[in-house]
DNA sequence: GTCTATAAACCGATAGAC
DNA sequence: GTCTATCGGTTTATAGAC
């Protein structure tokens, strides 16, 4: 009996994920506010009503798409993250570790600034990586990405449930932030704030557990509103015959926007 | 017969505005992809087969609303920078000009740095103002800011014309840098930037006929990217929970874009 | 230029048989 | 869970009378 449930539910499964990709194309062809539930069945050769089995209302389909692109845009930027939390080794070396406290013949002073260097490097790195990662995402659905940073859809109200997967890339962001700043890695940027604007930074930073002066938090703030403004005029065409070198332009942008934050370039390293 | 003509061409283009005004309100109400020409004239009281004759098409409505939106944005951008095109005058103060060479008694070299102080102040006045003036109109028109601003309309291919208007807001914003910029008021960013993004930069110059540095060019459309990037963001909902000082934000954020352009906040003046 | 009438579709949602 | 049938709407667009 639990096989059979079990192979039922897989079988609902499916018929869910298949009614999800074809209203995934049917977002590219219409646009999500067209998005009808009739012709999604009748590409799948479905009677209409049956569809209700699987989604209640059209509402129910259209917010498990935007869950669904909230979540792979995050899950692309964690992976990104992720993948540079580690100090990038230079090409052709082992990457065995040096033991941590280990005295390595030079002092511990020169050490240190390295392993500092080493740090900073590897946040940059990652802040980059995750911007670089939600672009490639973008790019490559820009449909879904137009359902959840364009226009909102008409007569469509987003239950709670979208916004904590909408959360995700701004948190990775953040995370980035924090962890350079914990390790004393972040120049502060030093300039007066409205003290509205200072409430809602330790408002935010209470509710997300995160320790940053409020100055940092209101100019993270400021490069995601960046992040996706780029990526917007990029995806609907503002940038048509004013910016050609997109991926060019995009990397100088969000490096602009590291520096922003406070996340310094290491100077060139004085290695021999 | 010219009268008829004209009285005839008058009632023409009062229909014509009262089809437009109806198709702005089902925007808001349905959103563009929606937009019904048939919707229109029943609530115009007309057959839907009338409209026809003022717009040949649905696509061609849109596109007179999608020119009229980047007008009237562009005019109230406009308006924002003539309104601050003069020093603002101490209140109370008398608003009588000195002599343009004359001697004020001070010496020529404090009175000069009076001016450029002034000439700075000036420019960054009204580098807000326009960003300003910006929020303040699609605060008041957010289902017209999606249409231009927010995801493509699908199956909609936008006419050249509109790609016109759509720069009045990118125009004005670059001329406040240029004027600074001639004047000899902006703080050059000094940054390495990639050959295909300082070609981008030098072909937009040179189009737009506009002498500034690749690396202005750059971070001014990067600046002009996160201005509407954080508009879409609080109209569109992404801050919901995150930002509620909403105008104290943006004038922040404002002021510290100004500043990646090279707008410099004048010093406190130091006069007696 | 405006009307009626019409064609040929489309939609979300529900009822009820199987 | 899937089907048919249906309700009560919707759409773009055209034809042809006035």
């Amino acid at each position: 009996m639990t096989a059979i449930r079990g192979a039922r539910e897989r079988a609902r499964s499916e018929i869910t994920e298949a009614i999800k990709d074809e209203a995934r194309k049917q977002l590219a062809a219409e646009g999500a506010a067209k998005l009808s539930l009739r012709a999604v069945a009748r590409e799948l050769g479905m009677a209409s009503s049956a569809l209700y089995r699987y989604f209640p209302s059209r509402d129910d389909l259209l917010t498990a798409l935007i869950v669904d692109a909230y979540t792979a845009l995050g899950v692309a930027a964690e992976r990104a993250r992720d993948a540079n939390a580690e100090p990038p080794a230079a090409p052709g070396t082992t990457t065995s570790r040096r033991p941590e406290g280990g005295s390595t013949g030079r002092s511990e002073k020169a050490g240190r600034g390295e392993a500092r260097a080493r740090a900073a490097e590897r946040a940059l790195a990652q802040w980059c990586a995750i911007c670089t990662a939600v672009r490639d995402w973008a790019l490559a659905h820009p449909h879904e990405y137009a359902l959840i940073y364009g226009s909102p859809v008409p007569g469509y109200h987003a239950p709670h449930i979208t916004t904590e997967s909408a959360a995700r890339v701004g948190l990775a962001l953040i995370g980035v932030v924090r962890d350079a700043h914990a390790a004393g890695l972040l120049k502060e940027p030093a300039e007066p704030l409205p003290d509205a604007v200072v409430a809602d930074a330790l408002a935010l930073g209470a509710e997300l557990d995160v320790e940053l002066p409020p100055a940092v938090l209101a100019r993270l703030i400021g490069a995601w509103a960046q992040l996706f403004g780029l990526l917007s005029f990029e995806l609907f065409g503002q940038f048509n015959r004013v910016v050609e070198a997109r991926s060019a332009f995009f990397e100088q942008a969000v490096s602009q926007l590291a520096g922003s934050v406070g996340l310094v370039a290491p100077g060139p390293r004085t290695s021999t």
